[in-house]
DNA sequence: CGAACCGGCCTTGTATACAATAGTCTGTCA
DNA sequence: TGACAGACTATTGTATACAAGGCCGGTTCG
């Protein structure tokens, strides 16, 4: 899949979190194909990829259409992806190493910089820092597993259809937890790490629930 | 992909289950193609879902390979297992209801009734029944989500690989496991449902980690 | 008037041919 | 003798043509 499949593969995947295919709508392969400028075989490699990150659905015989959540189903997710992510905290902070804190640290520092100082990038500033933190927490929990799953639930929650409604004031607070979480992680305590991740992905299932 | 897709795919993942393709041999397309009977059109595809299943490993350019276990990877999936299960667990005795309850009451009472008996074919009564007592699980929790997450993990699993090796007294202890799950969810008590679980789960892994 | 059946069309499923790439083997040159 | 370059081969990636299956509309019969 070096080119083409690999290329539309990302196209539509964008196409859906950035809303340009919206849930519930169909995807035809030989319409796809056109879209994207390749023969309807990479289309298909990359619907099977995308139906195995649960971003579409896919019957025999029927095709393709992009994944609907129902508001039970993002309580779900939020729910798993809770469970996932506290169990990576936990693990994460029976094996931190200290250089990687200190540089999780300079991390926050930079983001609440950047959000007070109102750099008009201030949003990707947050979501590429907040993309690393949590990627971070994963290296430490030293699962390559618990990263894969955790992906496939980030990939397919809401959150990143939505994310970018968060208020400044909601970015900062998140900052906040990753502050937090990283004195538990310094303090090696499995369980205070638990909770604060647990509580922070929560917290934004109840923002985003309520801004819809 | 109502026949050939399908049935490739059903093949290759039997061939990987019951070990007619060890862990770390090359998946070759055109091989598999003739060993399935079909083109390789349906094979890729069939490929590119044992992926999504993490039940083979693929590279761009280069092929597939059945996906091999390091222990490690074999205690993360089964902490993972756990994870997810207990969560079920708990959902399901928060919803649990009187008549699937008293099903699977009868289930478990005929598992032990062929276990004692020496029934020719208890290990399949066995596998039968321990497949429908999980899925009635994940329908009284009532999370999809949960459904699928898991039975990827145990897809990934070396159970379905190495559960057979289960001697007799260890299928009593697993069908004693569930007894005890049905009167914790029938007690609607979440907390011992999901310990009970947790503990089944880790038990099956302690057991198989012994065995190899 | 309604329901069931039939036929055409749209879409997906499969096969095959060809292109591209990685990995290997060999030969030559330093 | 060793290492590098080149072509060769095995395998995957892509396109296209054709087959098959489902859906929708029309028509016909009860």
């Amino acid at each position: 899949m070096s080119k083409a499949s690999e290329r539309a593969y990302r196209t539509i995947r964008e196409g859906i979190l950035r809303g340009r295919f919206a849930p519930g709508d169909r995807l035809v392969e030989e319409e796809l194909a056109e879209y994207c400028g390749v023969s309807r075989t990479p289309i298909r490699d990359a619907i099977r990829r995308l139906d195995g990150d649960m971003l579409v659905r896919w019957e025999p015989n029927r095709g393709a259409v992009v994944a609907s959540l129902s508001d039970e189903d993002v309580g779900d997710l939020f729910e798993i992806r809770a469970l996932i992510e506290g169990h990576a905290a936990r693990r994460a902070a029976e094996r931190a190493d200290p250089a990687t804190l200190d540089r999780l640290d300079a991390e926050v520092a930079a983001v609440f910089e950047a959000l007070d100082s109102g750099s008009p990038y201030y949003m990707e500033t947050f979501l590429d820092a907040n993309a690393r933190f949590h990627d971070a927490v994963y290296d430490m929990a030293g699962s390559e597993r618990l990263r894969e799953i955790r992906q496939r639930l980030v990939d397919q929650s809401v959150v990143l259809r939505t994310v970018r409604q968060f208020a400044l004031e909601d970015l900062r607070r998140s900052n906040m937890h990753h502050a937090d979480l990283i004195a538990a992680l310094r303090a090696g305590d499995g369980q205070w790490a638990q909770s604060v991740m647990v509580a922070h992905i929560l917290a934004a299932h109840r923002r985003l629930a309520g801004a819809e």
